[in-house]
DNA sequence: ACAAAAAAATGATATATGTCAACAATAAAA
DNA sequence: TTTTATTGTTGACATATATCATTTTTTTGT
């Protein structure tokens, strides 16, 4: 982790973004007391899978990319994280430590927010408290979502799902330039960097997308979207 | 859904298993007034996937599957409950709804609780609501778990895994007797059924474990956790 | 600008996994 | 009991997918 600042002008906590909107102004001062804003180079560590969790983090720029770690060095990306979006992890309160990792995939700045702190908002605003829960069960549909693309789809549709995750659900735009690589697609998708390059030639060759390097455009998202379905 | 009974000694709530001995006795009281016991046969629908949820359930007697349902009538099974296991889901309180079904797998009894009710305990009681999400999280912590051995291993890898998860999780013994059909352990594996019938007979014909149709015995756990491992 | 490293692309091949069809065994119903 | 339906089993086969080796392209560092 390079700099660290004790962020005064955090854009995820001063502007009350997510559900920090629903504390009160002394409580958001609590907050503030145990919060630093760190700036990430692109491919550094912001979370690490196993390692103890301290902080929760809001990501206030750039994109950084949360995964599973596997045993042969095969990992999961559950998703990409772009401002404001919270993200702290399944380890709190179990057992305070990460269960995923996360890295940034372009320059990025986290603000970090102390977890103790976190948790006496928690214990202490209903409402935070509820909507943290909303938060929480929101991820976990999207969880079953994907257990669901990537265990009962096949390849063509699974590599679809992932396209028009990046169009929709990340880029918002059927252009992006993207800064995953084929590699990060491939993890998105569950399967080897290889199937995901092949396949995203077909579509090519097919005249659904377009792409050069990691410029991307979308042509024909409804029939994306019908192999995404139809597995 | 069968008989349903207004039952005041019910053992998921009166003995304050779970996460309910955090709740005082008035607290209890609250809870007690929109409760029922329900009575299920085998194979009857506890929750319905998309249906509005309404209730918590707390599984007092019998087992029962949880499960998403796919497009192609491919299901994954999540897990499997047995007393005195608390099930809500994503839906709350995102959208009401039930993001999973349900059904027994044996004959069983649920004790169903107002997610009203449920709601305002989470609000007022503070441990209630630490203790709820610490239950949240661990599930979260498993499908993780789930997501990683479905994607990332092959089927001797996953026939392994959900052989040790029946054996440890769920029967406690190394001999089990279990109301799972054969496609049922495909669900939990992800593959067709026929796949999951070739490797537990390769397995039976290797020593590893011997079945004769529900009957299992798990003859060889420490090589079942290393196929588990290296997938 | 150059060399070195990393990422992307491609083809050949092996293997894992699903599909289909047939049949056996078991459980449920009449 | 006999019949019917469901579940389990097996084999032959098609196909989806990974692996490996090689080359090209892009990025990075000096």
């Amino acid at each position: 982790m390079a700099n660290f600042t004790k962020e005064t002008h955090c854009s995820c906590c001063n502007l009350k973004l997510n559900i920090f909107r629903f504390l009160t102004d002394d409580e958001m001062n609590e907050i503030n007391q145990g919060r630093y804003e760190v700036q990430f180079n692109k491919g550094e560590t912001i979370f690490k899978q196993g390692g103890p969790f301290t902080h929760v983090a809001c990501i206030t720029k750039g994109m950084a990319k949360v995964y599973l770690e596997g045993n042969k060095g095969k990992n999961v990306i559950l998703k990409i994280l772009k401002p404001t979006e919270l993200v702290g992890g399944p380890g709190f309160p179990v057992d305070y430590r990460h269960h995923f990792s996360i890295t940034a995939i372009t320059e990025a700045r986290a603000c970090f927010i102390d977890i103790h702190a976190f948790e006496q908002m928690v214990k202490a605003n209903q409402q935070f408290a509820m909507e943290f829960l909303k938060h929480l069960n929101k991820a976990t549909i999207n969880i079953y979502d994907k257990l669901q693309n990537l265990t009962q789809k096949q390849m063509h549709g699974r590599i679809a799902e992932t396209l028009l995750y990046l169009s929709k659900g990340v880029y918002s735009n059927m252009d992006f330039e993207t800064t995953l690589t084929r590699q990060d697609i491939a993890d998105l998708s569950a399967m080897t960097k290889e199937s995901a390059i092949r396949i995203l030639k077909e579509f090519k060759d097919d005249g659904i997308i377009d792409y050069t390097s990691n410029s991307f455009h979308i042509i024909k998202a409804d029939q994306l979207e019908v192999i995404s379905k139809t597995g």
